[in-house]
DNA sequence: TTAAAAACATGACTAAAGTCATAATCCTTA
DNA sequence: TAAGGATTATGACTTTAGTCATGTTTTTAA
């Protein structure tokens, strides 16, 4: 369980968030000043430090110096809770070393939130240390993360070409092969009962798709199309499987791929149930901005349908929310082509 | 030299600053937005990177994320150099794993200090190798498929309660725990700008909520709150982490629980889209029977405001639609309880 | 090079669903 | 147990965006 050392002067409020902090599933102990505070640092070592600034005797700034000079206490991370709340005191706070600096009142979940994201700070510039120890020299065991596990795939896997338009796999297909984008644009899309097509995703270079999870016989949900010109290689979910087998840091990686995706696809939701056709409209042009590649003045091409599709409108009132944009000045469109002019203003469209 | 890279769109500030920077000695490298400037991190690898928050295309808090995701950035401190100075900006930044956030308009002398005091920081952390990695247990072992975790959580988090209403965790939060629901029903939700809500899941009796991905430093991308009273046990990430690092079984499948979701909120995405109020009406009621419990008659209650928020559609569009199935005897309604009469016809509603 | 097809654009109309208002009912809690 | 608030229900009106129609422009292919 993590340890928190609490320093705090004003009894009522020690006791109130030493609870708090108990409740959340945290080993607290207490100082009641700065003194006692330095000494139970050093004999519990405790895994997060919470101090308050004005306490009589040693205070908190006075805590912190003492504790940055030790070196079992030196690395503990350390917040300021205090009253202080001018700009002046929470930059001396913060420059003699302070992790984190929450001003009173302050509500439960900030406090945890504070803890919490330091704890994982931490964590991150302790794994620094034991970094990139490579023992055994196996192919496999060399496929650590994304980028290892791309050079792999675009050394063992087949080359495929696909035109403008091509179907690259079928709602329903059963999946064998996972897909990584060498050149090109790939959409994932569903129809609905009468025919309405909705764009689930979009893909470009360095990106993979048709990947949902790695159990046996599993069917495409979507269909995947080339938008433009598209080169593809593929490994097959077996290999995947195996590489993962070896390689723990892997299936993390890909853990999170999926997570981002689930993250972006309720998004998506949200702005889906209540964004009005302009929101929509102008989101969906800064997704593609973002996707396609542009000329050299900035200007994309994509299919009016295909931007209906990824907004899940009508082609006509898409076409018809990219005119009024026009006029209004957000964007320019020349030949087709559409450039973006002001993208601050198109993000904030309502 | 110590190398900084200053990521900002204002180009005067941007310039002002890197002069600023570069007579205080440092090797300064500027990138005119958040793309820009994590191509630059990875690419330069500086020492310390001071980011605005507000930009075009990805703002500062994407840029974090980015780096924090990357093994060669995500120990390199991070300093925000932002407009926004309301308390909630800030501590958003600071749980996204930002080392100091700095409030504009500021002095140069604040900058250099907070530069150097973060500098100054690191290395004190990076000096401490890997300390507190302790038990090696060989019960982590056993834990092999998901219904292990279950167990595994169940005899090791403990339990919260939470009563009917209550929030579970908010948007914004630092993600430290994992749960699981030993009883009652939990929503996620997001909330629109203009305060609409949209449920994004629901959760009962041993499911698992609140995963996204397990990288340090994640924070909830929506909120959760007990729809009735509810139980609640919570692994913490860093324990689920070792979990797996034991059992790469587990990891396959939380994998494939994480694609379930995914492919479940694509399906809603374009029912979503496309479907009208009386599908999504339809589809919404039955997936509640199958989360609710029933009483004997098979009758169960749900607050006509959740049933719409799941839907993404106004409260009285939904008591509406509700009343027509009544009528065409679809369901049946008993002091608000609703009952399903025609399983068959409900989900083919068009 | 030209004919046909596809894509883009806009007008007129219509259907769908949201908003606001009001009333009845149920549930809490003092 | 009564008062007040929350929830359910329905009517009237308004807004929004979809559909269908038509014309123009661009692309494709014979």
């Amino acid at each position: 369980m993590r340890k928190v050392l609490l320093i705090e002067d004003d009894s009522v409020l020690r006791e109130n968030t030493a609870e708090l902090l108990e409740l959340s599933d945290y080993e607290v102990i207490t100082a009641s000043d700065g003194k006692k505070g330095v000494k139970m640092a050093k004999e519990c070592l405790p895994n997060v430090i919470i101090c308050d600034i004005m306490m009589p005797g040693l205070d908190g700034y006075g805590v912190l110096k003492t504790l940055v000079q030790d070196t079992s206490t030196k690395h503990i991370p350390f917040l300021f809770l205090s009253a202080k709340t001018e700009r002046e005191d929470i930059r001396k706070g913060m420059n003699m070393g302070a992790d984190d600096y929450l001003t009173k009142p302050f509500e439960e979940f900030e406090l945890i939130n504070a803890i919490e994201s330091r704890l994982a700070r931490a964590s991150i510039l302790r794994e620094l240390g034991s970094a990139d120890i490579n023992e055994n020299n196996n192919e496999l065991r060399d496929v650590k993360t994304i980028n290892a596990l791309k050079n792999y795939i675009d050394d063992h896997g087949q080359d495929m070409e696909f035109a403008q338009g091509e179907l690259i796999y079928r709602e329903g297909g059963n999946v064998h092969l996972i897909y990584l984008v060498l050149k090109g644009i790939v959409k994932t899309h569903k129809l609905e009962e009468n025919g309405k097509e909705l764009i689930t995703g979009i893909y470009n270079a360095d990106d993979f798709f048709g990947f949902s999870s790695l159990a046996a016989n599993e069917i495409y949900e979507e269909f995947a199309t080339a938008i433009e010109e598209t080169i593809l290689v593929g490994v097959s979910k077996e290999k995947l499987r195996r590489l993962i087998d070896e390689n723990h840091g892997l299936a993390m990686e890909l853990m999170h791929v999926l997570a981002e995706n689930l993250t972006q696809a309720k998004q998506q939701l949200l702005e889906m149930a209540y964004g009005s056709v302009r929101k929509k409209t102008a989101s969906t042009i800064l997704k593609f901005s973002d996707k396609l590649k542009q000329d050299t003045q900035g200007n994309f091409h994509i299919l009016r349908s295909d931007l209906a599709n990824v907004a899940g409108m009508a082609t006509e009132t898409l076409i018809r929310t990219l005119s009024s944009f026009k006029k209004e000045g957000l964007i320019e469109i020349q030949d087709h082509r559409i450039k973006i002019l002001d993208m601050d203003k198109l993000a904030q469209v309502y």
